[in-house]
DNA sequence: CTTTTCAGTTAGACGCGTCTAAATCACCCC
DNA sequence: GGGGTGATTTAGACGCGTCTAACTGAAAAG
């Protein structure tokens, strides 16, 4: 059985194996979950020995296809429980991942079954994530870019909003900016600040940092996309 | 911060001590948890210095009023849960213990006051047990006796299926026994079983220690309740 | 090619919750 | 009221996940 430990190393791996270049560095993990160097260690070591990742010392980590798998599974619990509490239990769409972060490793695949069936299968989650399927495939990422990325006067849709402070989201989530939402970007200054306009009319200026985790995408290619299924 | 363990002894001396009288014995703690002895009196030792029980060396332990707050804020979380998992998301009245057994542990303030409003604050759960309101008040046992020791020929209302194995469950169920049915006991037989005989005709055997496990009360004094209330 | 720097690992410790084996207490019986 | 018996506690251990302090390897800088 793996602990809820292992299972936020696994997942912690997977995401920076994305973000970066594989191998991940056991320092990147430690500063991820928050503990010492040595302790990322310990537990890395303890993952190869169930084969849940590759390691060569000194030089990082791997997810191994098992340990892919669990990673998916706790991912798509996860994202399953904030469609689920934000769907059906009123949540606000900020509040939800906190309460998803723990529980994602507590439910049964029976609860995971249900939650999915009441929902309809969803494949995105509240924040614009994809959804693991229920056999665990590989996610092929939705092409988007980051909002910070773009140029004055490109026409925008919000695909993902990738922050986890709550607070940020709430306001970002006020001013009208959520997955699904067409934006125009206004202004790109120079001081680290990036100014939006909403269908609204509403203008919205955003600090790097949360242009950066706006993920967006052409909306003509959204459009097709839907056409074609 | 309380441990999920500590959650579990709590909550385990809380229904000894309405079981037998206090204090509740170390060993039956030990037994009741599928622990050794010594595993329980250590625990034991860690509660008594957080002020969560009552201890005598050799004697036994009781829940200082600390204690027995935590021991029904577990029990209305495990209730409200298996209400949820009932009325929301479609398990089976058998299925539900064991999920929240788990579960109970690791949900937040917030999710639980988001049940129990899409709920309508329940006042009992699916195994017909009150589930402790908001503010932790002391329960109430609604008055109940075993069906075993009732005669041939008394009518009687089920109050309370107070079995955990999913199997037994699943059969009462399909036999038409549940909180809230009533039935005539039609022959004690003295070979430790009990027939029953419900409304629908049917007639269903049960050996003593369902027919213990089953709570039963007078439709009469049930039915004035409700006219009171 | 040597030095320096810093990421990464090893060594040793701790708290939690558990165990087995051994000691000890409480209480009943004659 | 001395023994015996069974419940309870003490002693000492272990695995997990964590830490700090100290050491080692790899890789850049000169």
């Amino acid at each position: 059985m793996l602990s809820a430990k292992m299972e936020d190393y696994l997942k912690a791996i997977y995401r920076l194996e994305r973000e970066g270049e594989p191998p991940v560095a056991t320092s990147t993990i430690a500063e991820t979950l928050e503990v010492t160097p040595p302790t990322a260690t310990s537990m890395v070591e303890t993952l190869a020995d169930r084969d849940l990742v590759e390691r060569e010392k000194y030089k990082g980590v791997t997810l191994s296809p098992e340990g892919e798998t669990v990673a998916l599974e706790v991912i798509r619990h996860h994202r399953l429980l904030e469609t689920f509490l934000t769907e059906e239990l009123g949540y606000d769409w900020a509040e939800v991942h906190e309460e998803a972060e723990i529980l994602e490793h507590h439910i049964s695949e029976e609860f995971e079954r249900r939650v999915a069936a009441a929902l309809d299968d969803p494949e995105v989650d509240p924040h614009g994530d994809p959804i693991p399927s229920d056999t665990l495939d590989p996610i092929d990422d939705i092409p988007a870019s980051a909002l910070a990325d773009h140029g004055e006067g490109t026409r925008l849709l919000v695909a993902r909003v990738r922050d986890r402070d709550p607070e940020e989201l709430t306001y970002l989530d006020g001013a009208g900016i959520r997955p699904g939402v067409e934006l125009v970007v206004e202004e790109v200054a120079p001081i680290g600040m990036v100014t939006v306009r909403l269908d609204s009319g509403e203008t919205v200026a955003l600090p790097d940092h949360i242009a950066d985790a706006i993920q967006v995408r052409n909306p003509d290619e959204a459009a097709e996309e839907v056409t074609e299924v």
